[in-house]
DNA sequence: AAAATAGTGTCTTTGAGACAATATCAG
DNA sequence: CTGATATTGTCTCAAAGACACTATTTT
């Protein structure tokens, strides 16, 4: 690729390099919402940008401490969130000159989806600085650090889009759940109703749910619990969920 | 995002910062076939890795031309094709400690989809590893350099993926085209046939094609010709095109 | 006229959308 | 029983797939 590159491992530098970020992008829904993860940055005190503006968890990649940039991903979403594997896809790279008041910047970015329950936020001394928040009041009035609202706002465009013909919002749960569970979160996350009948037919015939016995939840009558049969993928349905199709 | 950053914009830097590199997959289809540009490395005289070796047209960011990743991808493609403002979409990042051994790197990647007729590849002194390949043949006998065979295995999905449920391939034609012609690129990409009858349907109720006239071109009868409503991006159908759908 | 390609029509099937009906539980 | 939620059934419609047919050009 390059004409004229360095020959050494720690090289000294003929030209200058980027700052090379790892961004991610955690979703879940609490309370009848999409919600998403941001962390509080520093005050003022040791000159960072965008002292006390919120954004999203990331940070330089160690490299002496991750392998690839799915490593550097997932070291950063276990820091935050203490979560092992949830759902994780690359959702892009955002690069250029004027993103960081530092210098020249480029962040790789991933989405995360992980079931509420599961959540155990990061303790300790900095446990105030992580919290969630409505992606909807957040994309209303957005005020994060860098770029990071554009970031958000591809994020929560990609997974509408997504979850409009794949099984991305089982992710979204934990095991066993109910189908009017999973409906709920498709409305959730679509912002608008879906018909049952319809909609469990299509679930059923695409084969990606296995019966795990009924589930005596919240509900009157008891309903039938599914897990995943491939917890690696989403699967996808050949047509769009909207009307007009 | 950092816990210590540098202050200045030409720092002394307290940590090892990864390579940032661009590259571009650029594809055409031309001799009924899809193929992609390679370019070929420098011999060893530099002691560059992988020399002699074909790769994917790219390299590094430099910071003080390239004002953000996109258009870094622009003068890359510009360089080696000549091409001004084709389909130029971003596939994705790969990132780790040994996909390069003069150390960790991280290459942002993007695919490019161009007719055959537009091209004129670089001219002069290197003009001669500069080729298209088959990427079909790539993919059967990959040796390309560094993690390029990975990289374009995955911008091939990408592109069929797309294919399937998009009026991307319209991009790989020049303007006007016909009906048939867009089939044939459809066909080609997908490696399998297409029923004319519902092509036609299915692109003309789509609304995306404007009629230009008649094409007294390569056939016997004359076929109308259309341009794209938008060149900015494709549009979804609301389904798939396969059978089983 | 024959060949070749462009373009249309018809029939069947699949599955979505709307909505009504039934089933099973808690109180 | 009543209310609430789960689950199923029915009817209609839109669009895909398969395939036959017609139209317009070149030779």
């Amino acid at each position: 690729m390059p004409a004229k590159p360095p020959r050494t491992k720690a090289p000294a530098l003929s030209f200058p390099l980027p700052f090379t970020t790892v961004d991610v992008v955690i979703f879940t829904v609490a309370d009848d919402a999409l919600k998403v993860l941001l962390v509080q940055r520093p005050g003022d005190k040791e000159a960072e940008p965008f002292p006390g503006a919120w954004a999203l968890p990331g940070g330089f990649v160690n490299v002496d401490v991750d392998v690839d940039l799915l490593a550097c991903a997932e070291r950063k979403l276990g820091e935050k969130t203490g979560v092992r594997s949830p759902y994780l896809e690359q959702l892009g790279s955002w690069g250029g000159a004027s993103r960081d008041p530092r210098g020249w910047s480029a962040t790789h970015v991933y989405f995360a989806l992980i079931p509420s329950r599961d959540i155990e936020l990061a303790k300790g001394a900095n446990a105030a600085d992580v919290a969630w928040f409505k992606v909807e009041e957040v994309l209303a009035n957005p005020r994060l650090a860098f770029d990071h609202a554009a970031i958000l706002q591809a994020a929560v465009e990609r997974l509408r889009g997504r979850v409009e013909y794949t099984s991305l919002p089982a992710f979204l749960l934990t095991e066993p759940f109910t189908l009017p569970q999973l409906q709920r979160i498709y409305e959730i996350v679509l912002n608008r109703d879906v018909d049952k009948s319809g909609f469990r037919t299509r679930m059923l015939a695409a084969q990606f749910l296995v019966e795990a016995g009924h589930v005596e939840g919240t509900s009157n009558r008891p309903a039938m619990g599914y897990r995943l049969a491939d917890r690696s993928a989403p699967i996808l349905f050949p047509r769009t969920f909207s009307p007009r199709g």
